[in-house]
DNA sequence: GGGATTCTTGACAGATCGTTCAATAACTGC
DNA sequence: GCAGTTATTGAACGATCTGTCAAGAATCCC
């Protein structure tokens, strides 16, 4: 054994990616990461690899930041439609935030990595997929308890909700209030219900 | 007078907006524009600034491209809800396009600037403003011929088709195939229809 | 055709960025 | 307390990027 790490590994991660989720990658550079960690360099680099892996870790950090939001859903318990209002719910408030850093990591690394990065991307589509399959379990579930209306199919609901979790983030961004966004959840789910 | 342009600046114009769409703007590089474009670096500041002031003519190109699929709306001619159908279409048609450099030039805007830049801030906010106003008329309009149903208020629709217009992009670039983002606007326009 | 003006070409300066190297400091296990 | 190992610090290197400078080429007006 030899001297051991004087910070905390997940605290620097926390603050690594709310910097890239300020700024994007390209715009952040190392010196932005050690100021904002108050680390060194080399302390980042022997700790966590390059600026890369640092962006990689950020994407899982901010994924796990928004599993919370999601939790297991359980037949018998809350209605689903109730489970979609509230993760819909969680999305607003934290794209409309005061001190929201911006849009949404995942859509920035989309926008901005595309698929020239094999990396990025596949962590950004496992991040959808996994939050589709979240939604569409939901969806399927509210159907066979007979709660969407005739003619509504799980899929298709599917994708209005994703649409909706993506787009509420840009949304805000471009100056729509919350209530606003959340009245337009509200009739969406209103709609969609038997 | 003197020694005559020996290229179509429209052209070029085009071709720098589609590289900062594909690429976004910190990773384009000067050297990209040139191969882009196929003019010298002079030529190209001499033309129309630095790199800045030609990422905000990329974006005013980028404006008037999404404006041609936002005819003038009338009264009296095809009902608003189909306007709005075919605005959808368009921005489905847009994303999924096997050629199409990337999300959405505004979006990367707004997540790789947020509101650092003021000029291209500006003209974000504004082409949302536009858009907004666009669809706005459209939803009053159909409010006005009794086409909403009952509890639809036009400015919640306003928001729920923004959202559409807004993350429709994003779900195409994470893998959501067309006829699904299709399949999911005609859903929602059947069910806010009265 | 000559002169003035502008476009174009190539090269370069200043700055910044990501990454690495060498040296120092700190801690563990024996 | 000592040796070994690891974290930390500071500086430096190579590459890249934006913006500019100076020289050459091409065109229009008279």
């Amino acid at each position: 054994m030899a001297r051991p790490r004087q910070f905390d590994e997940d605290l620097v991660i926390d603050q690594v990616t709310r910097t890239f989720w300020e700024r994007g990658y390209a715009n952040t550079s190392i010196a932005d990461l050690e100021t904002a960690t108050g680390l060194g360099r080399q302390s980042l680099y022997c700790a966590f690899g390059d600026k890369h892996a640092l962006f990689l870790r950020a994407l899982e950090r901010y994924a796990a930041f928004g599993d919370q939001h999601m939790p297991p859903a359980a037949l018998n318990s809350t209605s689903p439609l109730e489970h979609l209002r509230y993760m819909l719910r969680a999305t607003i408030d934290t794209a409309t935030s005061p001190d929201a850093p911006g849009a949404c990591l995942m859509v920035q690394a989309m926008t901005e990595f595309g698929d020239t990065d094999v990396d990025v991307h596949a962590k950004c589509q496992a991040n959808s997929r996994r939050i589709e399959a979240w939604i569409g379990r939901l969806a399927a579930e509210a159907e066979a308890l007979g709660m969407l209306a005739p003619g509504v199919a799980p899929a298709t609901v599917t994708t209005l909700v994703m649409t909706q979790h993506f787009g509420i983030p840009i949304l805000a961004r471009s100056g729509v209030p919350a209530d606003q966004l959340q009245s337009s959840v509200d009739l969406l789910l209103k709609q969609i219900a038997s």
